[in-house]
DNA sequence: TAAAAAAATTAATCTAGATTAACAACTAAA
DNA sequence: TTTAGTTGTTAATCTAGATTAATTTTTTTA
């Protein structure tokens, strides 16, 4: 990959650390460029999540889908953020999430390999990485709180809120789905509150 | 302190990597020993968190208080776990969650300033705390998902089968408001269960 | 050892949100 | 421009789990 193609990463590392021309090119070598259209899938359930996506245009959605074949959304994202099955990633197991491209996308794509690699070339980045993980982890509690402290109403205000853009990207049942609630509860609550 | 006293500590990073005499010499010097009581607060919401904390005996909670008043446990944490109000930590600002002893419980404590130290002293280290992230993000997904696609009495089968020493430990109460259920309910479920 | 405090149980009643099912609106392709 | 697929709405009914409140059991303390 050139650098100009991967600049968007280079930029989001580079809120934290910066870099030099050299570790540039380092970097440019280690990650591909992927193009998506609508409904494509980064990862099926079951695979083994061989590489992490950092969103440059688009939108994916991380989900779950359960026993019944209900679908969890675990986690919307856009540009600028980073998407894998975590656990998948780590171990190379296969995973138990699914990785659905919302609308047409352009992914940079870290192979697991190569990120083992980057990180030894450049380990300055450990701490980008490290942010990341701190970040998500912050989220994931706060949302596990939320589930017990608030209703379902306080939550979707607090997402559409915190999540405008995202909501105007993706249909109304995966926002129902985010929130842990039905479409048919969603779609009601949204008419009482107008 | 002495390296015996932070043996269990020591232990738990070379899980991941193995130490010099002189760096458990140095670990050694950036910690101290904390001993507490049963109800003691290790931190109480709206202050800082100015330590992480390493529980080499005992049991503790970390818990939100809602607007209402009512408790929300975020986790347990036993032998060989660390616990803190990551955010708070991080950011050194005012915390959103208090930490409590459930038992006599002996920690080894990190403050602030000494983990960068100790990081920089030994980079190794970065791995250690690095899984110790990752690992608590599946589990909070996890448990995002569970919420939804489970009902309080699967989550609570659940919960017995993997955390039976936890649950041996504490409160049954605390144990409801770990799975996002009331008291009564939970005492319902396993009157039913037997 | 009694008294007080903390934790757990029980049962009746209530409600947020699920379920079901029919329908309507929108989108996209042929 | 029709057809089929996808998404959203509405309304009736149902239920998992909350709430309330009284009572019992267990633990702690004096």
């Amino acid at each position: 990959m050139s650098i100009s193609e991967i600049e968007p990463l280079l930029e989001h590392f580079e809120k934290d650390i910066s870099l030099s021309d050299s570790e540039k090119s380092q970097i440019a070598s280690f990650v591909k460029i992927g193009n998506f259209r609508k409904g494509d899938y980064l990862l099926c359930s079951g695979n083994v999540c061989k590489e992490t996506f950092f969103i440059t245009s688009g939108c994916v959605r991380i989900f779950y889908r359960d026993q019944k074949g209900v679908e969890h959304t675990i986690n919307f994202a856009i540009k600028d953020w980073w998407v894998s099955d975590i656990k998948s990633f780590i171990t190379q197991e296969a995973a138990d999430y699914d990785i659905q491209c919302l609308a047409g996308t352009e992914v940079i794509i870290l192979p697991f390999e190569q990120q083992d690699q980057l990180l030894q070339a450049i380990p300055r980045l450990e701490r980008v990485f490290k942010k990341k993980l701190e970040k998500a982890l912050i989220v994931a509690q706060k949302r596990i709180v939320d589930g017990f402290s608030l209703t379902a109403r306080e939550r979707y205000l607090q997402f559409r809120d915190k999540y405008a853009t995202v909501e105007a990207m993706v249909p109304q049942y995966m926002v129902a789905s985010y929130l842990g609630i039905t479409k048919e509860f969603l779609s009601k609550m949204k008419k009482e509150l107008e």
